[in-house]
RNA sequence: GGUCUCGUGGCCGAGCGGCUAGGCAGUGGUCUGCAACACCAUCUACAACGGUUCGAAUCCGUUCGAGACCUCCA
């Protein structure tokens, strides 16, 4: 097994080659969604990333402990921590209680995670579940002198912090020019700083969702659950953070600050940050009213696309760009990745029928070693799949006979290919129902077109072959004189 | 305004000093009653202008263009 692994770390802006804390073991934190509304396509690209990653450490044996927080408080309109949150908002306009929202938005994350054939995560903590911890980690953070309350609420003290630390340098901002670019002010006048983010804050009357803690009877900043329960699960520093590419600032920044002014230590190795989803070239945002739900492309009811899609294309046309570069979402792109991944599944299908000979005209072994060699180097997944394509090369030159293969390196070949389709890329076929009603009417039909056509019936037997067509069922006719049919 | 990233053939998208990326579309074939499907073969390229180098899409500089972050966002 090719353990070679180089991951691209944000933090030091190289790529590095992967050692885990725990040998055999890693740790790997991710950040979850805030559930107050429908997860969004480009959300999604973010968790099918990391659903590769997790899985490719997974066929390289490791063995993962996936942590993925669901943010259900804490998590306010605007980032000065000011505004409402945004979950309670969401229940004050549907009129039902937070919980609910919460509740609702879960199932509906769950579901869509489902469809694009995600694994789930070891653990899903939410941030009301780790009230305590989130508590116990202020205290520490105070302790050690890099926070301060203020009526009621408690303040991360950033200037304090970067004499000793650098803050900013994850996403590679210095601190003076972040106090250059402070632009909102109102409502921060606790605050010695402007750049100090809530660790905790005193609820309104009116607030919903709070807790009691020793400041006042509040509820915890954003940034602090994903720290407390990274901490929690995996230890003050473990492998693997990932995230979108917009938490990298503040989100992320706050966390290593957090993370190394509680218990002095960088609380993450390896930083890695998925690339956005573009929508027609332009970002995907709920707020940019630019955004398509997974939903509507798998039903096709939208106002971009004029065609339903299978969950599973979808998944493919996102492995065939690399998850740091931004990827744009437009028809004709889905259209051809539609077609990429069928062809994909016929030559592995094609595959199981192929004839064997003594010798391989080709070495499989490297074929398959191409396919670790892409993966190795940073989950390479557009060259993974360029390979794969180059295996269906060769299968389709095999069944020409123009190439030949080995009973052996057939074996080997079949099964590489199936774990790096299914295991690592998380692409499964299309379970759709082929109900035996189904079968013994295609046969009927094929039988009746097979009699027009015996007659020279063309008009006939064309009119059942548009129809069928037009149905999504394609019928060949292939070189035997059978006829077959499939419906993808 | 500040910080950063990126501009690859008709489209999507890898590569990032010398070696065919890949998929889709197009074109030419094979197959076929005609087709479709499928398969085979194949044409288009590195934003512009300078520079470094034996050699640059790949490094450096300038210009133009796009996007992200700095404010909620995966």
């Amino acid at each position: 097994m090719n353990k070679n692994l180089q991951i691209y770390n944000s933090h030091s802006g190289k790529k590095e080659s992967f050692e885990s804390i725990n040998k055999g073991f890693v740790g790997l934190y991710v950040c979850g969604p805030t559930v107050y509304n429908y997860v969004h396509l480009g959300n999604c690209r973010t968790f099918i990333s990391f659903d590769l990653v997790y899985r490719y450490l997974q066929h390289l044996g490791y063995k993962v402990r996936y942590v993925r927080n669901i943010t259900d408080v804490g998590h306010l309109e605007s980032d000065a921590d000011t505004g409402e949150d945004k979950i309670a908002k969401k229940a004050r306009l549907e009129e039902v209680e937070p919980m609910e929202i919460v509740q609702q938005y879960t199932i509906n994350f769950h579901e869509t995670m489902k469809r694009f054939n995600n694994l789930s995560p070891n653990i899903e903590p939410t941030a009301t579940g780790h009230i305590l911890e989130q508590i116990d980690l202020i205290q520490k953070i105070i302790t050690n002198g890099f926070a301060y309350e203020a009526e009621g609420s408690v303040y991360f003290d950033v200037n304090k912090y970067n004499k000793s630390h650098a803050y900013g340098s994850l996403s590679g901002r210095k601190i003076e020019d972040l106090m250059n670019n402070t632009r909102d002010l109102d409502g921060q006048q606790e605050k010695r700083n402007p750049l100090d983010f809530a660790l905790w804050k005193k609820a309104s009357k009116e607030h919903l969702m709070k807790w009691p803690s020793p400041w006042s009877i509040g509820f915890p900043g954003w940034h602090l659950e994903c720290s407390a329960m990274s901490t929690k699960y995996l230890g003050e520093s473990f492998d693997i953070h990932g995230g979108g590419m917009d938490l990298k600032f503040p989100h992320h920044e706050c966390e290593i600050a957090q993370g190394t002014s509680a218990n002095c230590k960088d609380p993450v190795n390896y930083w890695m940050h998925a690339n956005m989803l573009t929508l027609n070239g332009k970002k995907m945002s709920k707020s940019a009213d630019n955004s398509i739900l997974p939903e509507e492309l798998f039903t096709g009811k939208n106002k971009h696309f004029s065609k339903s899609y299978n969950p599973m294309v979808i998944r493919f046309f996102m492995m065939q760009a690399h998850y740091r570069s931004t990827l744009d979402f437009t028809e004709d792109a889905i259209n051809a990745a539609e077609k990429g991944y069928n062809r994909l599944f016929d030559g592995l299908e094609l595959l199981q029928k192929v004839k064997t000979s003594d010798k391989s005209s080709e070495s499989v072994e490297i074929l398959i070693s191409a396919f670790y060699a892409a993966m190795n180097d940073d989950f390479n997944a557009p060259i993974l799949v360029a390979n794969l394509f180059n295996a269906v090369k060769f299968i389709n030159h095999i069944n020409d006979g123009k190439a030949s293969i080995s009973s052996q390196d057939k074996i080997q070949l079949d099964k590489a290919m199936k774990d790096f389709i299914f295991n690592v890329l998380g692409l499964k076929q299309d379970t759709e129902i082929k109900s035996s009603k189904l079968d013994s009417l295609m046969d009927i039909i094929v039988d009746l077109r097979k009699q027009a056509r015996e007659d020279k019936n063309w008009a006939t037997s064309d009119k059942i072959r548009d129809g069928l067509q037009k149905a999504g069922i394609q019928i060949k006719d292939n070189k035997d004189g059978k006829t077959s049919w499939s419906s993808h």
